[in-house]
DNA sequence: TTAATCTCTCCAGTAACTAGAAGGTCAAGG
DNA sequence: CCTTGACCTTCTAGTTACTGGAGAGATTAA
């Protein structure tokens, strides 16, 4: 499979497929006489792993550190669920800064008339 | 007011003072004989105005409409309804999206028995 | 006078890609 | 055989909104 192929059946641009590779997040992949990039399932399915993790909002080394659980037969559940866990707590948090700013500026854009006026209680508050 | 003064004043980073100015975002301010910048209390408030919109989210793009639309006696409410509305949209978006991944991040957690166990439904969700 | 504290500018780094340029490779059609 | 177009390569630089640090000049208090 060349690189195009692989990025179609990983889900992923070329790209962020190559990227992945440069900053060894998967393995560099085998290449052709002529130096294209070619990948096997396998390596299709760790790119499948890690567009599902990102998908999933964990950073780059929270992949890497998953990835290696993935390939790793002795692991543990645990460390798999306690980074997970960590990124639920940071989804939560954002989850509640987002709720509060949204409280806010709804009720700030509520009582904006909207009209041709100038007064506005949306530059009242950030003033 | 020497920048140390007006940061502490505007409630942001000395470095973030300079660079609002650097990327024109607030007016450069006026220099003293050795070069240091000064501030005045008006400019002081932009700078305040400034730090309340971005704690909103607003990008500096939308923040140097929003100061504009302060400073303009001619404007009119509906401007920056819009600009707010549209920002809330991307809030309630965000939400959304959040709110979809804590489900099922918040599943898959709970499932996984977290053991000295292999066996992992994140990583089989992930794989 | 001297030491500490500002302040200045400029450069580089952050996260995770993404865009584009310049150039080599491959397969199909004429 | 040649060309055309789609593919591939590497490299550089840009994105967002700052932040950190180096090296050097200015100011202030003791």
């Amino acid at each position: 499979m060349n690189i195009s192929a692989a990025s179609k059946a990983a889900g992923l641009p070329v790209k962020t497929v190559r990227y992945y590779a440069d900053i060894g997040l998967v393995d560099a992949p085998s290449r052709s006489d002529a130096g294209y990039r070619t990948y096997d399932d396998v390596a299709v399915r760790k790119l499948v792993f890690v567009r599902r993790s990102r998908a999933f909002g964990f950073g780059i080394e929270a992949c890497r550190e998953l990835l290696s659980l993935y390939q790793d037969q002795d692991r543990t559940s645990s460390e798999v669920k306690r980074i997970a866990s960590k990124r639920l707590v940071e989804i939560e948090e954002k989850q509640r800064e987002l709720q509060s700013l949204h409280n806010e500026l709804a009720h700030l854009v509520t009582s904006c008339r909207g009209d041709h006026m100038p007064d506005c209680p949306i530059l009242d508050y950030l003033g």
